[in-house]
DNA sequence: AGCACGCCGACT
DNA sequence: GTCGGCGTGCTC
């Protein structure tokens, strides 16, 4: 029989070097090496283990001498051949390795730690193997006796770090030692550390010094003798991983592992009657259910105001899918995934709902992946990466509020979970159903262009009113001279509302949370020591992060700078207002949602149900207080800035802000009483934010899509931004201009036939991140496949050019910037 | 990106 | 004379 020979994805090889390796499968290995199985290979030089999945098999083709495959990771295959082939497709589109593709759609469970070992002949002859010249010796000078087994890792430790691969396998070749590989399963984290002190605090502090003033805040943040987890105590002091494990390692703490729940178990909520739909939901039904029933590849737009019960349609497509024997998937944003929501999945579907996301335990996310790719779950909720799950015979795949910028991945493979999800429904013959009161710009374009039909849900539900909405200009404010978050009508607004004993969300227009402090004498602002950024001050743990490379500064009340105690936070934050609200609104009872009150789990529900219950009269947050919330008693939404969003750089900024205002003012009279909405505003003439108040999605894009088409921006256009990154900020710019001399020569000639303008090079919105100082070139173009070759050509050129040595670059598809 | 190999300067 | 600097080139 021929020799076998397999073709991997190799995890160690980079994009510049990334394609489909060869290896030999030795005749012992032979039923075991599968497609779809990894494995383990000898890579590189050194011939150091990397992991690898089979992808296929080949003939011999080269004829040069090919390495063997060494191991054989699982028992029966991880991956099907339609995955596998889902990764080639995205490897081609997104300018990224196979192997991170393969990776994405594995739950980080199944990844092994490995333990290599090799052990030393029984009967070998030490003293003679010593006295052997050159590296080999200076291996086995390690062992002390015959038979005795050494860790690899600690082999190479002991030689100064160097990789002994080659050495080692050369000496297993003799048969003068043994290779053995034990792949013990990465521990699922059930558990949590949990720290406390095991000295008393002043004895601690002592035998800490003056020297370390993070671990003496670890000492009086645990000084009343309570447990803190390992997690939180890094986040409330900023002390590195390592000198906690010191402290433990000293006897100054000790550590206990704590149970964590692990993923909610569906058995127990009880069973509930199917949803009864309205009139316009049964239509939007009946509509959706005709595409199911062709098992066909179909995609629609389902259209809801907010409010209007797209879940009730969704549940009741699942069970019908669920009735022909097929499984569904729906994605939500990782804000939109809440307990309620849950609750609402299971008690439709009892245990065969699957939930995957990112904020469950490793171990949570493999136990989820078993019970879907062993077919006990056929529902899987989940946010982005759920899009992956093996759901076996997929009938229907949803995704809510599909304009939700959390759908891409900001990390290669660089995905939107909405391309996959297409084309998994073309690949399955599954019905694609996007649901959205505010369908991005693409979607709805896609839409009118007839790709896809859409059924929309006007009436919101039990028959509740849109609000009134009032355009509040704040020019007028300014110009007087008056400060303030709360102007005068809003103001007016929460005295009636309060009144007659109502609740009123503000919600203040914030990507993140981002609260600036600032010396009021020096100006001084707390600096990212490598990110061109200023930190932001979050008060739960007294501390300046930076939200690009987690680095943190202790805020003492007392300028760094000039010493002065006159520090203030810059921009108006939730702190601010809610300072503003006590003032005015001494009586009312104010909940405050931030990622500042917000970080320990669960605090969000517990906040929500708070609110819920009426111990407290106004909600004031972010952004988290736009989604899925649904309260009876809410009658006033107040918008505090608008246009804080509206006039960043991003094509999308305005397409946020519409989605953003539109969902905020649609929380206002969701059942009886009619309700008001309030939006603040610079700019009350602006069309994004007229056609938000009036709830006139259609006047946005018509408007919108105008942009786009002068901008060329998608959906009329496709760009495709290079983003360059060193520490060198001259060589960065040196090489990003020479990719572009390259690419536009390459446009002069050989790809003439798609030539666009380069644009460029233009720094980053943040232009230096952990050191790194980052530039793009756009390019405006059909991303066609000869287009997408151009790119990876170039890409490839210039990560194996050693004159780039030091600058890294990758290139994404209509990235949000 | 790693990692090994090779060819030059500071050292026992 | 050697240890180790990092420039260069390769990864079945």
């Amino acid at each position: 029989m021929a020799e076998k020979i397999c073709a991997v994805a190799v995890d160690a090889a980079t994009y510049a070097i990334d394609k489909l390796y060869s290896y030999r499968v030795p005749d012992e290995l032979r039923e075991q090496v599968r497609i779809g199985t990894r494995v383990l290979v000898p890579f590189g030089f050194g011939n150091k283990r990397a992991e690898a999945v089979v992808l296929a098999f080949r003939k011999d083709d080269g004829g040069h001498p090919l390495k063997p495959v060494v191991e054989v990771l699982d028992d029966a295959p991880v991956l099907d051949a339609r995955q596998l082939k889902l990764a080639a497709w995205m490897r081609e589109r997104l300018y990224c390795t196979y192997f991170d593709c393969v990776r994405v759609m594995l739950p980080a469970g199944l990844w092994f730690k490995r333990n290599e070992t090799y052990t030393l002949a029984p009967d070998a002859d030490l003293a003679a193997l010593r006295a052997r010249e050159g590296e080999a010796g200076a291996v086995l000078a390690l062992f002390d006796r015959p038979g005795q087994t050494l860790a690899a890792s600690d082999i190479r430790q002991r030689l100064g770090g160097r990789s002994m691969t080659r050495v080692l396998d050369a000496l297993a070749g003799e048969g003068v030692l043994t290779y053995r590989s034990n792949t013990a399963q990465r521990s699922g984290d059930k558990t949590e550390r949990m720290l406390s002190l095991d000295v008393e605090a002043g004895a601690a502090a002592a035998r800490i010094g003056r020297r370390s003033p993070a671990r003496l805040d670890v000492v009086s943040i645990l000084a009343d003798g309570g447990w803190m987890s390992w997690k939180e105590l890094c986040y409330m002091t900023g002390v590195s991983d390592a000198a906690l494990r010191d402290m433990v390692k000293k006897g100054l703490l000790r550590m206990r592992h704590e149970e964590r729940l692990r993923a909610p178990d569906f058995s127990e909520v009880p069973k509930a009657a199917p949803p009864v739909l309205s009139t316009q939901q049964q239509q939007a039904f009946d509509g959706l259910a005709a595409l199911l029933d062709e098992r066909t590849p179909r995609a629609a737009l389902l259209f809801g105001v907010t409010g209007s019960g797209k879940t009730q349609v969704y549940l009741k497509l699942i069970a019908r899918a669920l009735g022909q024997g097929r499984g569904a998937i729906v994605l939500v944003p990782e804000i939109g995934l809440t307990p309620q929501v849950l609750r609402q999945f299971a008690a439709q579907f009892g245990d065969e709902v699957a939930v995957l996301h990112s904020a469950l335990s490793v171990g949570e996310r493999y136990d989820s992946f078993k019970k879907i790719q062993s077919g006990r779950a056929r529902v899987v909720i989940g946010t982005r990466s759920a899009v992956f799950a093996p759901v076996k015979d997929l009938g229907i795949l949803i995704i809510d509020e599909e304009q939700d910028g959390a759908y891409r991945s900001e990390q290669s493979p660089r995905y939107h979970a909405r391309d996959v999800a297409k084309y998994r429904a073309a690949q399955e013959n599954a019905l694609l159903v996007f649901g959205s009161a505010t369908p991005s710009v693409e979607t709805y374009y896609g839409s009118q262009q007839g790709k896809y039909p859409v059924f929309t849900l006007s009436e919101r539900f039990l028959g509740a009113g849109l609000p009134d909405v009032l355009i509040a200009d704040m020019r007028g404010l300014a110009r007087e001279g008056r400060g303030g978050v709360i102007g005068p009508q809003l103001e007016s607004e929460l005295i009636g509302a309060l009144g007659r004993g109502k609740q009123a969300i503000l919600f203040l227009n914030r990507r993140g949370n981002s609260r600036v402090i600032g010396c009021a004498i020096c100006g001084w602002v707390p600096e990212c020591p490598s990110c061109s950024t200023s930190m932001t001050y979050h008060s739960a743990s007294g501390r300046a992060m930076c939200h690009y490379c987690g680095a943190s500064v202790r805020i003492t009340g007392r300028c760094p700078a000039c010493g002065g105690e006159s520090l203030f936070t810059e921009t108006p934050g939730t702190q601010k207002v809610e300072q503003e609200l006590h003032e005015k609104f001494p009586a009312a009872r104010v909940l405050r949602m931030d990622a500042d009150t917000m970080h320990t789990k669960g605090a969000h529900e517990k906040l929500l149900a708070q609110f819920a219950k009426g111990e407290a009269d106004i909600l004031l947050g972010t952004q988290m207080v736009t989604k899925g919330l649904d309260f009876e008693n809410v009658t006033l939404v107040g918008v505090l800035d608008a246009d804080q969003s509206l006039y960043a750089q991003d094509y999308r900024a305005r397409e946020r802000t519409f989605s953003l205002i539109t969902q905020v003012v649609g929380r206002a009279g969701r059942r009886f009483d009619t309700g008001k909405a309030v939006i603040q505003t610079y700019s009350p003439t602006h069309p994004v934010i007229l056609a938000a108040a009036r709830q006139d999605y259609e006047a946005f894009f018509e408007r919108e899509l105008e942009t786009r088409q002068a901008l060329r921006c998608p959906p009329v256009c496709d760009l495709t931004v290079l983003t360059a990154a060193g520490e060198v900020e001259q060589q960065v710019l040196k090489s990003l201009l020479a990719l572009k001399a390259r690419l536009q020569s390459l446009m002069e000639g050989q790809y003439a036939d798609v030539k666009a303008p380069v644009l460029g090079p233009a720094a980053a919105q943040v232009v230096r991140v952990m050191g790194r100082y980052r530039y793009h070139l756009t390019m405006r173009a059909r991303n066609t496949a000869r287009w997408r070759s151009l790119i990876a050509g170039v890409l490839r050129e210039f990560l194996l050019d050693s004159k780039n040595r030091g600058v890294t670059v990758f290139a994404d598809e209509n990235p949000d910037l």
